[in-house]
DNA sequence: TATGAATGAGACTTCATTCAT
DNA sequence: GATGAATGAAGTCTCATTCAT
């Protein structure tokens, strides 16, 4: 196929990257009471223009999670193979709270990575549950976590810390303390 | 004429208290999103009869949920002469928790308790505080928690924790799983 | 316990006139936007003792109206009996205009005095045309104002200066510069 | 079949001309307390139609009110180029009431043309203001009107007209007696 | 295909009036 | 008789979604 055989296809998903990248940007700002107007005129085209690539509006704002949530577990195939396991689960699990700290809106969806609930996101929250699982059952085996964490546990704390990190924005020192108290809780005795 | 703080007609507490009640009910359904519609119908009464008691939306629901972190800061005397000054401390602890998975909207205003944000729960979220400080405070000089954990950690650990709890509604044994683990970090090593 | 002669009328009436007082204020303050809850604050009384007197919110502002209007045409009695004929007939067209200045709301029903739309108002308006009417023949007779000068006029441009004294609080002296103005047009050439 | 210039304008156009329309024979017709349904009603559209066009209430009336004092002034232009400068000022004058007295509403905004308290019809009035300015200057100039006649009463006159003329529709026939009168007292003596 | 104008349900809130206490 | 709690229609404004251009 050459490139000039698809011109409006080209047109389509520069359109589609863009209202994506705008819409990302407002989620941030605004949280999920986003308006589809703010997303329009960040994005620098019309209403319809989003309807076109997202049915509803709970489409778009999914499909941006999930766009997050792949990016993360993208970034955790680099910590699978770190040489200490129990950090690279620790700078994981960091990571995701950072995230959902920096961008309103998407604590909710990395809370819901642990279960599933949105078909749009169902996906990509099984890709990052399992990369977690990966990390830390890897952690597990180095013994730098206790033996006794199980996965579900680890989700709803991983969820509770997005929350909290997006209901009110922490600074990188506080996250830090109080994620030094969670992890704590991690470790072997 | 008027004397200060007549008591309320029978019928005018009687419809305060549905009032309130039915908020209750769809905040702990609906969240903080509910309607005054919904609250109404709930209740069996016009919507005047809400704005007369509540001057506005805000007032009703921050109204609610001061109510229920006065009672929850009532329940904390008692623990605080327990002989098991840490169990008293995670008993209080998991009770608020507990309190906010009951009720959606409550998460937040119990999240928020931290930083006091609303004018409307500022009193309530204040003796929360105090409340868990003094325990938290009794159970270090016993040596039950580590004695570098400081009131600022312990409190957005608690907001996460509610906000969890409410985000998706934890079965008991589910949430004693999870605290368990971040009470483990707690603890002196 | 012991004198039961007629203490509910008395009450009553009592009562009646505390409504008036109040609601006379209230008018003066708030203008025909007043609402009831404000009057019955105002006269320290309930909602229900206001709709005893007076059916509707209407009757009750309309029988302020037609009270003021009256009160306005007794005062007309000693002016009509006045040296200079000319003298009293300003005083009076002045008096008028002083009051719709002094009590938003009055100046609506004042301008109406001279068509009678209020059914309320209709018998104090008649009365404060007809004590106007004799005001102004008796001075066109002595020669103090034109003899062309007919009552409509009058009446409409008695109306205008009720309104604009209402509308936009008149001070005294630029009342007496605006109404200066407006006598020259009656005098005669 | 190749015309098509613009498009979507054409339809915004008409829909925002349709609520230009509707809302001054609805201000006309129901005062400053006409509501938006009945504008949008009365138009045709929906009331989000009348929102996209006009932010808020005040903003569409106001707009109203402006394009209104507007086209006054405009009207006064060749007036201040009459032969007879004292008869421009009487024409001018007449016809401002005249517009106060064809749309209830109107009055109110002419009323405060002398003061400017509404941000969206200050520039308007402001313009209105002088070019009655102008025309009583050069009535004044030319010896038409009296020369002690300060801006500040003929404000206030005019004012007064405009408002009772929205308040009982003035005849053109008694409008003019009526004013007839007034005028007498701008004359010289 | 892209646009954005139009829609209208639904949000909060006020207030004249009724009626149980 | 007096009170004021209750009612609910009506007001302004927002916004997800549709559809004509």
């Amino acid at each position: 196929m050459s490139e000039k055989s698809r011109p409006l296809r080209t047109d389509a998903r520069r359109n589609c990257e863009r209202v994506l990248a705008a819409a990302e940007a407002v989620l941030a700002r605004d949280g999920t009471t986003a308006s589809m107007r703010a997303v329009a005129e960040a994005a620098g085209v019309g209403l319809g223009t989003i309807y076109r690539h997202f049915p509803t509006r709970e489409a778009l704002f999914e499909g941006i999670m999930a766009a997050r949530m792949f990016q993360l577990t993208d970034s955790s195939s680099e910590l699978a193979e770190a040489a200490d396991a129990g950090e690279a689960f620790f700078r994981f699990f960091t990571a995701v709270v950072d995230n959902a700290g920096r961008m309103r809106a998407l604590a909710e969806a990395l809370a819901d990575a642990g279960v599933d609930v949105k078909a749009g996101t169902a996906e990509a929250a099984a890709a990052l549950r399992t990369a977690l699982e990966t990390l830390q059952e890897r952690a597990q085996r180095r013994g730098d976590l206790r033996p006794d964490l199980r996965l579900p546990e680890t989700l709803a704390l991983l969820a509770a810390m997005c929350l909290a990190a997006e209901h009110r924005r922490w600074e990188p020192a506080a996250r830090d303390r109080t994620l030094a108290v969670l992890f704590d809780g991690f470790r072997p005795r």
